[in-house]
DNA sequence: CTGAAAGCGCTAACAA
DNA sequence: TTGTTAGCGCTTTCAG
């Protein structure tokens, strides 16, 4: 496994073929025409040597990577990969390349990720980040390429974004658990820096004060399961309880089941949970989790396909795509019943 | 959002600060001595100027380009999330950024992106793909740059591999619901490509035959949670039917656990179900699943430090290394029983 | 300690 | 239709 030997270059198959750099770079890109004999010779000598054109170079020439970053929060957090994949396909389907930067839930990471990027000179960026830092606005305002956000906004900063209508999907779950008959409802939201969690319960509160009588208590959570657990047990402290718990996500969902539970109290029977993403798996637990729904294979298709138009120079300005608002689905499963 | 302004280069930088571009290249490198006086003043430049050196023109020069490829055989699935991160994590502390390529279940598509990854010139590659196929091996043997493979092997191809202890792992699987009584043991495989599940099966086979009067059958599956499903049915269709059902995966084992519930049995008081990954939430199903888990963190991180050794020039001979075997844990949950 | 210059591997005028 | 040539932006001898 030693590789010393230099890799074969435009110029080794350029004389071994018999004719010039500039014959063989137009036989590999295919934009000029060339003699059918010209062309075979050059075919020939490229496949006796093995020869692959280097993308550095080419880059270098053509000021283009074909090369996008992926910045996310966290991969191992079972919301992303269907982004990601998305995203991949998205890429892989224009000729782009992706480059993975995970956050590891570290913001100071993700900025120096922000940084790298600009240095590998990518072609462009999408943002899938639910934590985009305050700090991050001034990098996104004097971005020196285009970018691209999924779920997630920068205030300040005109940039093309495909948001799952948060509000919305606050509202649905809110007024599920509120049709069924619940008034006592509790949600866990998530820190505050988080603007989803801002819209979703901005949704939640639409859809309480439309229903005398309806109380809401408000915890904060931290999106994981450990999260939802202990906040479980500060809403379930008060008296009276909530009936019907509304999550910020599928993992706090997760840990207000296994919480409820360990206080002697049954889901759906004595208390009602609602989770948030339809992560996978979801559907699978015990008991099947009511959720809402984003389309994240949406959001990543989308995101590609704005930011390649932007990278080839078409497209409109930011501001006419401005944020596109994808609807969401509740999906009712087993977590949830009257009170 | 236009960028058409060229970027500021290393000229633009020396000559703001009245300096040569050797001058700039070594105070950003810091490798050689620069008069304090001087090395502020390019600072200066740079500061003013925003200037980030070109990653790319830096790789052509350096014939490296700080980035190893990750192919992974289908990020969306529950499995990979983990190693992705992990590898991830490593080549960011080392200063090296992850170009991931989602073989999206289609082993045509990995192929594509292996020579991609060439032709971008990454500087080493880690390839995790279960069904690593026959058709690889001739380009894994000739292959022009460093690769380590994390759970998969390549017959033939002398190369760095990390697995874990799969027959260990089927083993264990085996002897769990064998000690629980279990005589009558049904397994649900995977596609023959896939090298892992011949493993698992013949770990299973090794703890079967050291119990006089157990029996094995198997049928395959793929890997998938409708898979399971269907294998299931044709597994309890026998009789009479196994009490104990061993899974080539945990997505499988949650087919497995609908069908038997499809028809009219329990998990486990009537079939037992033992999964394998330990996938992120296998521990709240309903049962909670008894599986094997394997330590694919460690995985993704001996990985990335044996190719950047590699890539450094250090290391030794890839069969130095050989083949690392990661030993499995057992995870006994809810989802097995006495019969 | 610093500058001049060559060159990494490729593409695209411009000529022939 | 093909070759010559000038870079793309950087690093690194080699002189000074």
């Amino acid at each position: 496994m030693e590789h010393v030997t230099r890799a074969t270059t435009i110029r080794d198959v350029a004389e071994r073929a018999g004719v010039s750099t500039a014959t063989v770079s137009r036989v590999i890109s295919g934009t000029t025409r060339v003699k059918p004999a010209t062309r075979a010779g050059v075919m020939a000598a490229v496949a006796a040597l093995g020869y692959r054109p280097s993308g550095v170079a080419r880059s270098l020439k053509l000021r283009s990577t074909r090369t996008i970053g992926l910045v996310v929060t966290d991969i191992a957090n079972p919301y992303f990969p269907k982004i990601v994949r998305a995203v991949e396909d998205a890429a892989f389907e224009r000729g782009h390349t992706v480059l993975l930067c995970d956050g590891a839930d570290d913001p100071s990471r993700e900025e120096a990720y922000l940084d790298l990027l600009i240095e590998r000179r990518v072609d462009g960026i999408v943002i899938a980040s639910s934590g985009l830092e305050e700090r991050f606005r001034e990098w996104l305002v004097r971005r020196p390429l285009p970018v691209v956000l999924v779920n997630c906004t920068a205030r300040g900063a005109a940039l093309p974004a495909i948001l799952s209508d948060n509000r919305a999907g606050g509202r649905l779950a809110a007024e599920h658990v509120l049709a069924l008959g619940h008034r006592r409802i509790g949600h866990i939201s998530a820190p505050s820096r988080n603007a989803a969690a801002g819209e979703r319960l901005a949704g939640i509160g639409d859809a309480i004060q439309a229903v005398p009588g309806a109380e809401l208590a408000v915890v904060e959570g931290d999106g994981t399961v450990e999260g939802g657990e202990v906040a479980t047990r500060r809403l379930l402290d008060r008296l009276p309880g909530p009936t019907a718990i509304l999550c910020y996500n599928d993992l706090t969902a997760i840990g207000v089941v296994r919480a409820v539970r360990d206080r002697g109290r049954r889901v759906p029977a004595d208390v009602s949970v609602v989770g948030y993403d339809d992560i996978p798996l979801s559907a699978w637990l015990e008991p099947a989790l009511t959720t809402v729904a984003q389309d994240t294979s949406e959001m990543g298709r989308w995101a590609v396909e704005r930011l390649v138009e932007r990278i080839a120079g078409r497209g409109t300005e930011p501001a006419a795509d401005g944020v596109v608002l994808l609807p969401v689905r509740l999906m009712v499963r087993a977590s949830t019943a009257p009170p």
